[in-house]
DNA sequence: TATTAGCACTCAGAGGCATAGAGTGCTAAT
DNA sequence: ATTAGCACTCTATGCCTCTGAGTGCTAATA
């Protein structure tokens, strides 16, 4: 059933009033907002029916109307026009990124909490990870009873772990350990390091010690942590601010939601269609239970060699889906443009400093 | 002026019954909770004397009593009675503790989730920092383009960046930096690397594409890196689940001012008294506006060599001060026991498996 | 036929008021 | 010094009314 063009306009002012408002609007209000040329009794006739049509529904009978998720889906699909930015907001967003990118080699986590502090919402990210090997090996002798293995991965990241012995073991071993690693073991999938592979090495290699499984096993987990998306939330307490979190309880279920379980459940199965790289999820869109009153805006960005990754903003339904959506657009592609691939170094850095190591845990 | 026996009991009483239920306590429930020998109207002229002494007041004329910051200082100081932890209770805490220091390497907001999780309140980690230098220098040669700095530094963590070069440089070149690092760079403090010691070793290998500065300037990165203690806070949205953080704006007050300047600010301030290893900060004796109705404990532990790390909880100043005070002692001392030099390695890992490098970001 | 003015109707929310009950403070008795 | 008893205070609750925003419907109008 195709909507007249005076009801797209009046399904446009409900959803745009109500995104502005947070209150159910009223037809003498859309009568201002839209520039309609006809009276409120005429406009209450079209709620009426957009009503009956679902895409609108009253809180009780003498309110105004708040927009069904039928209502958002259809105002985003084809309704809404695609907000452009200003020029000037467009040059401060840019310049804030690039303070953000061109410093570091940018921690997703750092990029959250930037885009939740411009969008004012809570932010998703999952980093992008590229499919990865091993494209060297390192062993670094530093006494009888240590050294530590360095890792340069096909994506450029370096991984390190210092080893300590409690047996001892010579500088020729560590070399020698350190140029077969190097011509067995680089640049194939963590499936094919085998305990095979593994045994009939240390025989050839004479180790009785098991330094080389040592080495193995950590190129193994590097290389099992490497699939694993990396996702994190920031700035969850955004939410408390919005109306539809006013109940501190429900709050708490949606923020304890987002940071316990989100990261790692929700962000993975999105997929994206081929050829789109935004999409927005509106209230029972969402497979969550715990988000069926929220809305998602993800988009996704190409970090170059197939790796793409998603950044997303978390609200209520009633969410400025068209300023929100330029600007995580903008986010992500200009995400896109600086990490896509070592071709586009972020400028600042004269191409020399790149990745920086930095220990933490160590997962058995 | 001293409290009488009786006058601490009720205070005592008064405290606990408040930190329970959250309500201004009657004289009544006084009575019932204290097994005192006397009727409710004693209590009464008691619990008026208190009131006058400061030690409590009243939300209004015909309610319960309520402490004041007084009373629930002297509660800590002189009345509570340092809860024991039960065996189960420690033996839990202790195994859950174990696999969290066990398994890896222990990451400060790893442990502050933990401890979270435990004490159902916000968590604040101060992460220790060892006065520290480079231990070695190692510079991997990759191509003609680039190499791997790899940092050994005193606290054990290995550093790694790798670099690229918009020149060519020689196999040799590198292997020379690397021994001239080593011969003068280890072991001394940042403030050491001096322009004037590098632009003479310069000349001194030869150098002059800028390679040798390159690797100074990011040693001294990661040593002022490290001076700076890492802060971090976890579970800011329990407090959402507290009655006194009903309100939304309230706890978003609270809530982004932890995440935002606590970690920074707030800690490493915070100076512990010599042979102290508690410290109960309560209400308005809390410097930040923001915590001047909300309490914190905080427990310094141990890492070994001078390290001192802090772990704190927040929140009301109604708080189980008996409880999470013995909790976070167990986990302060456990972190002690765990940390404190390398004598002491996680059980679990044999002695062999300790650091693990990361790859994040680059500052410049 | 589509629009509109007008009016009756609905309902949430605010304000006023009485009531209940929890708790105190005081007094007089023990 | 303690306590029973009672008057008093003050909040919280429920109930009522009133108000006003907003609708839905009807009948008049273009």
């Amino acid at each position: 059933m195709k909507l007249s063009e005076r009801k797209k306009k009046i399904l446009t002012a409900v959803v745009e009033e109500h995104i502005r408002t947070a209150e159910p609007v009223s037809s003498k209000a859309i009568q201002k907002a839209a520039d309609l040329d006809c009276s409120s009794a005429t406009i209450r006739n079209e709620l009426s029916e957009l009503g009956k049509m679902g895409y609108l529904e009253q809180p009780h009978t003498s309110a105004g109307r708040v927009p069904t998720p039928l209502g958002y889906r259809t105002y985003v699909n084809e309704l809404m026009v695609r907000q452009k930015l200003s020029i000037e907001e467009t040059e401060r967003l840019n310049r804030d990124l690039d303070e953000k990118l061109n410093v570091l080699e940018p921690m997703v986590s750092d990029i959250g909490q930037f885009a939740s502090s411009v969008v004012n919402y809570p932010i998703l990210t999952l980093e992008a990870q590229p499919p990865c090997t091993i494209s060297r090996f390192d062993l670094i002798y530093l006494s009888a009873h240590s050294f530590i293995i360095v890792l340069l991965l096909s994506n450029s990241q370096v991984k390190t772990k210092l080893v300590k012995l409690p047996v001892s073991v010579g500088q020729e071993m560590i070399t020698k350990l350190s140029s077969v690693f190097n011509a067995n073991f680089t640049d194939i999938d963590e499936s094919e390091i085998t305990p095979l592979k593994i045994s009939s090495m240390e025989r050839a290699v004479g180790d009785t010690m098991g330094i080389l499984s040592v080495v193995a096993s950590y190129a193994i987990e590097v290389l099992s942590e490497e699939k694993h998306m990396k996702a994190c939330v920031s700035g969850a307490n955004k939410l408390l601010s919005q109306p539809e979190y006013q109940d501190p309880e429900k709050a708490r279920e949606l923020i304890s939601f987002l940071s316990e379980n989100a990261c790692g459940d929700l962000l993975p199965q999105q997929q994206m269609a081929p050829g789109e790289n935004i999409k927005v999820l509106i209230g029972p869109e969402n497979v969550a239970k715990e988000l069926k009153d929220s809305s998602v805006i993800l988009a996704s960005y190409d970090a170059g060699q197939n790796m793409k990754g998603l950044i997303g903003v978390v609200g209520p339904t009633r969410m400025d889906y068209s300023g929100i959506t330029a600007k995580l657009r903008l986010i992500a592609s200009e995400l896109s443009r600086r990490l896509g691939g070592p071709a586009s170094l972020p400028s600042g850095l004269d191409n020399k400093l790149i990745l920086k190591g930095d220990i933490d845990g160590q997962k058995t």
